[in-house]
DNA sequence: AAAAAAC
C-alpha cells in the first residue's frame, strides 16, 4: 500500500484523478472494497471550489424583475418585500469561482432553491446534482456525516440554567422542527440530535439568549442552524428597514437576517457549507465572506443572496464600510467560538460589529454565544450581548471519552524528525493509515516539516496562516479525501475543524495550553470511531505537564512512569497551577463552565470534567471578578458551594 | 512566543 500511497501524490496521478480515472491513487482504509465511492472520491478531488461556489440561487429575475416567472420568480406583494425578494431573484448564476469550467446551469438546475411568495414558503424541487454536491454520496468520506450521534454522546454530561430553561426535545422529528429542515436533517443522515442540539432547538425557538459552552464536535453548528433556519422557513424574510436602498430601485446593499461570526476562515466556509445543508430547497440563501479570497467575486456572491450570512469578523467589517452590508436587518446574530475570538484580538471588531453600526439592539434580536471556556472577558461579553439567556454547559467529548487512545512519547526536539517518520511508517504498514494531522508550532516548522516528509515519499501537505487562502483549502481538501492524507498544521486547524476518519493526531509540538491540546486531539475520534494520539514530550513542555498527567488520568489513560516524575518535580518546583497560561484570566480546561449567576448549582451528573479553575474567582454576578490577574482566577476567595 | 485575521 506504501507505494499506491506515494504513487496517488505525484502530479501524473493527480490528473487521473482530476479526470476521474482514479488508477492507483491512495484509497483510505474505511473506503476500499466500494468501488463507486473511491471514483467519486476521486473524480471530487478537485473540483471543490467549483462544489463550494454554486451558493447563489438560479431562480430568474434580475435587478427591477417584479414580476412572476415560469412558476418559480417572485411575485412581489409589497414595495418593500420586493425589494428583499429581488436579492434572491438574481440569476441565472455563472457558477461562481469557475465559471468557464463548467456549463451554463440549465432549467432544471433551477430546482432546489425555494421561495417566498405572499406570505408562504414554497419550496423548490428536488435537485439531484445539487444534493449530491451537498449530501454526499454514501460512503463519500470527506462528506461523511457528522453529526451522527452514537451512544456516547448520551454520557454527555449537559446542564441548562437560567429563568424558564424550554424541555429539552428528544428527537427532531418531533421537536417542532420545519417540514422541509426535517426532510434536509434526513438528506444529511443525521438521525438523533446530539445533547447540545436537544437543548438549543427549544432554547433558540422559543426566542431565548443563549450562552453556551460548548466545543465542535459535539454538534453545535446545527444547534444554532436547526432553529434558526427552522423559524427563518416558518416567518419568511423581515420586511426591509424603511430607509433601505431609499431611492433605488437596486441598490447593492444586503441585509441578512442571520449572522453568524467565528474566528477562522475555515471555520466560517465549513460552517456555511452546513448552512448550504440545510438551506435546501428554502427561500433563504446563505451566503459566507472572508478574508484572503476575492472580494468582487464575494459581492457578486452576496449580491444574489445573502440571507443567511457567515463571516470572519476582518472581512465584514470590510463589507460594512463599503456599504455593501447592512445589520439593520439582523434577527439571530451567532458568535461561534467566542473565547478563540477574543484570543485573536476580535473583540473591537466584533464589538463594532454588534454595538457599532445598525445592527438591532440586544433586545430585537436574538443572540447565541458558544464558547469552549467561559473566562471574564467572555463573560462581559455575554452580559453585554445577551439578555435573560439560558446558560448551557456541554462536557467534553473529546478526552474524557475513551476511544481516543492517547500515548505520550519522550522525544528531545532533534529526534523529532525521525521518530515521526518512524511512526509514520509503521503504521503505513500497518495499513493502518486513516488520516494523520500533525501539529507544530510554528508556520516555518510546518512547511519544513512537510517538505521533509514529502522528500521522504511521503503523501504530505500542511496548512498555516502564511499560505495563501487558496493553498490552505486546497491543502484541507486534498486531505479530507485522502489525496494527502498526512497534514502538518499549526493552531489554525486545532479548533473548531470537523473532518471525518482522522484516525491519528500528533503533537509534534505540544501546545503551552491544556486547551488547545485538549482541542487537537478532538479532531480524531470524532462521530463514534477511535483514534489515537501521540504527543511528543521534552523537558521544554513541562508547563503543561500537570494539566496533562491529570487530564490523561481524567481519561483513563495509561500514564508513563517517567512523565508522573516530571509532573511531581514540577509541582515542586514552583512552576505552578495553571501552567503559566499566557492570558492569565482563568481559562477553565475542557468544554463546561459554571452560570456564574447562580450561586449554587453544580451538575447533578457529577462533573467528570470537573474544572480546576472556572468560576472560582468569579464572585457571583456580572462584573464580580474578583481575582484580578493573579493565577488566572485560581479559587482564591469566593467560595460558592462548588467544591 | 506563536498563531490567527482586512485591504
Amino acid at each position: 500500500m506504501t507505494n499506491g500511497i506515494v504513487n496517488g501524490n505525484t502530479g501524473i496521478e493527480s490528473q487521473f484523478a482530476s479526470l476521474g480515472l482514479s488508477k492507483s491513487a491512495y484509497v483510505p482504509p474505511h473506503m476500499r472494497n466500494t468501488q463507486r465511492a473511491a471514483s467519486f472520491s476521486s473524480s471530487n478531488g478537485n473540483d471543490w471550489t467549483d462544489s463550494r461556489s454554486s451558493t447563489p440561487p438560479p431562480a430568474r429575475g434580475g435587478y427591477g424583475g417584479t414580476f412572476e416567472r415560469g412558476g418559480r420568480g417572485n411575485a412581489f406583494s409589497s414595495p418593500r418585500s420586493a425589494s428583499h425578494s429581488d436579492w434572491a431573484s438574481r440569476g441565472p448564476t455563472p457558477n461562481g469561482n469557475s465559471p468557464r469550467d463548467s456549463p451554463a446551469p440549465r432549467e432544471r438546475e433551477t430546482f432546489g432553491y425555494g421561495t417566498w411568495r405572499d406570505g408562504t414558503h414554497i419550496p423548490g424541487g428536488r435537485n439531484m446534482r445539487m444534493e449530491k454536491e451537498l449530501y454526499g454520496e454514501l460512503n463519500d468520506p470527506s462528506k461523511q456525516q457528522t453529526g451522527i450521534n452514537f451512544e456516547k454522546y448520551d454520557d454527555i454530561p449537559v446542564e441548562a440554567t437560567g429563568a424558564g430553561v424550554p424541555e429539552p426535545v428528544l428527537e427532531f422529528s418531533n421537536s417542532s422542527l420545519d417540514p422541509v429542515l426535517l426532510e434536509n436533517i434526513a438528506y444529511a443522515r443525521y438521525t438523533v440530535p446530539t445533547p447540545v442540539q436537544k437543548y438549543s432547538i427549544p432554547i433558540v425557538a422559543n426566542g431565548r439568549d443563549l450562552m453556551a459552552c460548548a466545543q465542535t464536535g459535539s454538534g453545535k453548528t446545527a444547534g444554532f442552524l436547526f432553529p434558526i433556519l427552522s423559524a427563518s422557513f416558518h416567518n419568511g424574510p423581515r420586511p426591509l428597514p424603511d430607509n433601505a436602498n431609499a431611492g433605488y430601485g437596486r441598490s447593492r446593499k444586503a441585509y441578512p437576517t442571520a449572522l453568524i461570526l467565528a474566528p477562522t476562515r475555515e471555520l466560517v466556509s465549513q460552517i456555511h457549507e452546513e448552512a448550504r445543508k440545510f438551506a435546501y430547497r428554502s427561500w433563504v440563501r446563505p451566503a459566507v465572506v472572508y478574508g484572503g479570497a476575492d472580494i468582487n467575486q464575494q459581492l457578486r456572491l452576496i449580491e444574489r443572496g445573502c440571507d443567511l450570512l457567515s463571516a470572519t469578523p476582518g472581512r465584514l467589517v470590510d463589507l460594512i464600510e463599503r456599504g455593501r452590508i447592512s445589520l439593520a436587518n439582523i434577527k439571530y446574530l451567532v458568535l461561534d467560538e467566542a473565547d478563540r475570538m477574543l484570543d485573536m484580538g476580535f473583540e473591537p471588531q466584533i464589538r463594532r460589529i454588534v454595538q457599532g453600526e445598525d445592527m438591532p439592539d440586544v433586545n430585537d434580536r436574538q443572540t447565541l454565544m458558544f464558547s469552549a471556556t467561559f473566562p471574564r472577558d467572555i463573560q462581559m461579553l455575554a452580559k453585554d450581548f445577551l439578555k435573560d439567556y439560558v446558560f448551557l454547559s456541554v462536557g467534553r467529548v473529546g478526552s474524557t471519552s475513551e476511544n481516543i487512545t492517547q500515548k505520550v512519547e519522550y522525544v528531545e526536539d532533534n529526534d523529532k524528525r525521525s521518530v515521526l517518520l518512524d511512526l509514520l511508517a509503521s503504521q503505513a504498514k500497518a495499513e493502518d493509515l486513516g488520516l494523520t494531522l500533525v501539529f507544530v508550532e510554528t508556520k516555518r516548522m510546518a512547511d519544513m516539516l512537510s517538505d521533509y516528509l514529502m522528500s521522504n515519499r511521503l503523501p504530505a501537505t500542511s496548512i498555516h496562516g502564511d499560505r495563501t487562502q487558496r493553498e490552505r483549502e486546497m491543502a484541507l481538501q486534498t486531505f479530507r479525501t485522502g489525496r494527502t492524507p498526512i497534514l502538518v498544521a499549526t493552531a489554525v486547524a486545532a479548533r473548531g475543524l470537523d473532518i471525518p476518519n482522522v484516525t491519528h493526531v500528533i503533537n509534534y509540538d505540544l501546545p503551552s495550553d491544556i486547551d488547545d491540546y485538549v482541542h487537537r486531539i478532538g479532531r480524531t475520534g470524532r462521530a463514534g470511531n477511535t483514534g489515537i494520539s501521540t504527543a511528543f514530550f521534552n523537558r521544554g513542555n513541562k508547563n503543561i505537564v500537570r494539566e496533562l498527567v491529570e487530564l490523561l488520568r481524567e481519561a483513563n489513560q495509561d500514564i508513563p512512569q517517567w512523565l508522573e516524575s516530571v509532573a511531581q518535580e514540577a509541582s515542586f518546583g514552583g512552576g505552578g497551577f495553571r501552567g503559566g497560561s499566557s492570558r492569565g484570566r482563568g481559562r477553565g480546561r475542557g468544554g463546561a463552565s459554571r452560570d456564574f449567576r447562580t450561586s449554587g448549582g453544580g451538575f447533578s451528573g457529577g462533573p467528570r470534567y470537573n474544572n480546576a479553575s472556572n468560576g472560582g474567582g468569579y464572585g457571583g454576578g456580572p462584573g464580580g471578578y474578583g481575582g484580578g490577574m493573579n493565577g488566572g482566577g485560581y479559587p482564591g476567595g469566593g467560595n460558592n458551594g462548588w467544591w
